[in-house]
DNA sequence: TAAATTTACGCAATCGATTCCGTTGCCTAT
DNA sequence: ATAGGCAACGGAATCGATTGCGTAAATTTA
């Protein structure tokens, strides 16, 4: 098999009789070359199946017109919206998108923090693995004046851009909907409390508790490792075999809900009379399981698409921009049925 | 705030005393260079913060190191397991991935097609878009010898590396599983036809009914558009008020399945005994759902660690080789509650 | 010991696009 | 008629890494 020779500027320059300087000013809609000349040249350029070299524009102008995109896992609903948000923002400005997952390690983050500089990206979009504490290896990208973009599990110690959702309010809120729904004694599924997001769940669930009279007991708050499917199943028949069990959970994410529902099922526990559960995300089953999950919803696509449109703004500014600017979204909370133990002035809406 | 320079290989070289060439070649451990002044300048190289500059690199070598991916939508199950198997592997040899997706439009998979073309990705991974059918996009990779791996969705009328599952063969043994559950009038929601995928599960749902002596009923047979779960839900209601209706259901994707399900039960309808359903993929939902879905498993992962694979192998090869090889991979049906009308000698293990 | 290798490196071109300085020709105002 | 201005383009350096070819010194071989 043949391999064809690439068409460049200078081929076009020489097929044409103009400067290598011409052909490129025209492709790019210079204003010093006259409408019929690009007319000219960029028909030829496309008979000619000539396409730009990123590669040699960017060494050139050292950028690349290129988002990285460094997050835990790919194949988590969450995130999947993430990267779906960054892509169709990026893109549709002529931007292209580098990702990778760090599958919640501290060495890969790292790993792929250089993979990602090596490629001179324009600007880094970062959800913190489970394990990042220092944030050493962010400092090139500050130092190189490259937009670096933390969006929900970020980092408090560190000055850039973040894009969050307000997850103390999101914890009070899904905390006190339980509440009011009758609830005594809930329990929290709480996760890692070094990362800022269950951090915050949890501390709106504190609150929500304090303010409505209820006791803190230190039993109902369990600590997940992963909030796995698993180990919320595990956590779950303990919590229901105590002595004196929990009538509410507030689960930091939806998986670990789920399981509690279908164990509670199987254990004969009624959901939501008797066990009422509340989860965080919106993910896909949360709709499917029986009774349908009341959750958190968290505008995952919308979050990747601001962090996008940050970097592809900062191009724009002069480096005496405030990179520290945060952006917190609003989430949502959706009633369902595993939490609807008072049948009120609800409509009998399906729960999809 | 002020950016800091880049170091650079010459900026080694002239700290150490050596020529560019030196620098160079020490960093990428070529055998012309002593050991001893390979670590030396390596380094150096560490403590002055160097960083390759993939950009120039692939300029002059005329490839980037890159994996481009361009599939329809991120956020599904299936397509993020894709990626992530994708990125998993390239990753570990030493590759960044680009992605793109196309929502499906056939316009987005040329322009996105054009986008990593110009990045000079060293080979690409498709899953095409649900209206592609010319595959002139393309050709300018093949021409360009960059090695292109079709994945799960591939055309039929084109040469070049595929990696698929058998379809034919998943659809045949999932009906054959209704057959034996006692199903005598089987449905089939049936996806776009001039894709491959959904062509031969339905071949293999046609095939396992003559072969059982089942007669084939156009009216079971339903062409989806989207196979959302709202296209399910209106065309499930519709099969069960027939005067005949259908006693099971093979549907070409889970998200149809498990709105059937929850269909019928709203209508009354028991699952399994008087609809049993299967579905396709084992999206998380199928083991949520209630009774929890019988599926047809995907090695989604795998398929994308196996496409990154076909291009990292195809570098060392000469041009001569045969890019037209097809990987098959073989599927699971996973029975779950939704299918189980006999209640025979399987144990009765939980549903996940 | 002279010749033949081998080791360890340097020179300079190269990849393709961009851009800072020009330069040329033509029009206009005085 | 001539200076001034502008439109339209060209020359050549530049970005950073790679590599074929060349060479001096060190080592081995005859």
């Amino acid at each position: 098999m043949k391999i064809k020779k690439e068409v460049t500027i200078y081929d076009l320059a020489k097929e044409l009789n103009y400067s290598p300087s011409t052909i490129s000013r025209a492709l790019n809609n210079h204003k010093s070359i006259s409408k019929k000349t690009i007319k000219l040249i960029k028909e030829a350029a496309e008979e000619m199946g000539y396409r730009p070299n990123n590669l040699a524009a960017g060494l050139r102008n050292n950028k690349s017109n290129t988002i990285g995109v460094l997050i835990s896992r790919i194949n988590r609903p969450f995130m999947a919206s993430l990267i779906s948000g960054i892509e169709e923002t990026a893109r549709k400005a002529g931007y292209n998108v580098l990702i990778s997952q760090s599958n919640d390690k501290y060495e890969n983050e790292i790993s792929n923090c250089n993979a990602l500089y090596d490629s001179r990206i324009t600007g880094l979009v970062v959800s913190l693995s489970m394990e990042t504490i220092d944030m050493g290896h962010f400092q090139k990208f500050i130092d190189k004046g490259i937009p670096t973009v933390f969006v929900d599990r970020v980092p408090d110690n560190f000055n850039s851009y973040k894009v969050v959702i307000d997850n103390y309010t999101a914890g009070y809120s899904a905390t006190k909907h339980l509440i009011e729904q009758g609830c005594k004694r809930i329990a929290h599924f709480a996760g890692a409390q070094h990362r800022n997001i269950y951090e915050e769940r949890k501390k709106g669930y504190l609150d929500a508790l304090r303010e409505n009279g209820l006791p803190i007991e230190e039993d109902l708050i369990i600590y997940f490792k992963t909030m796995s499917f698993e180990e919320g199943d595990k956590v779950t028949k303990k919590l229901l075999k105590m002595k004196n069990p929990p009538d509410g959970i507030f689960s930091a994410n939806d998986t670990a809900a789920v399981s509690a529902i279908m164990c509670a099922k199987k254990m004969g526990v009624n959901v939501p009379h008797e066990l009422a559960v509340i989860g965080f995300n919106d993910d896909p089953i949360a709709s499917i399981v029986q009774p349908s999950l009341s959750t958190v919803s968290h505008p995952a696509a919308k979050m990747g698409a601001i962090s996008a449109r940050r970097i592809l703004d900062h191009s724009g500014q002069n480096y005496d921009t405030d990179l520290s600017e945060i952006t917190v979204l609003g989430t949502e909370i959706i009633v369902r049925d595993s939490s609807l133990k008072k049948v009120h002035a609800l409509e009998s809406k399906p729960s999809r």
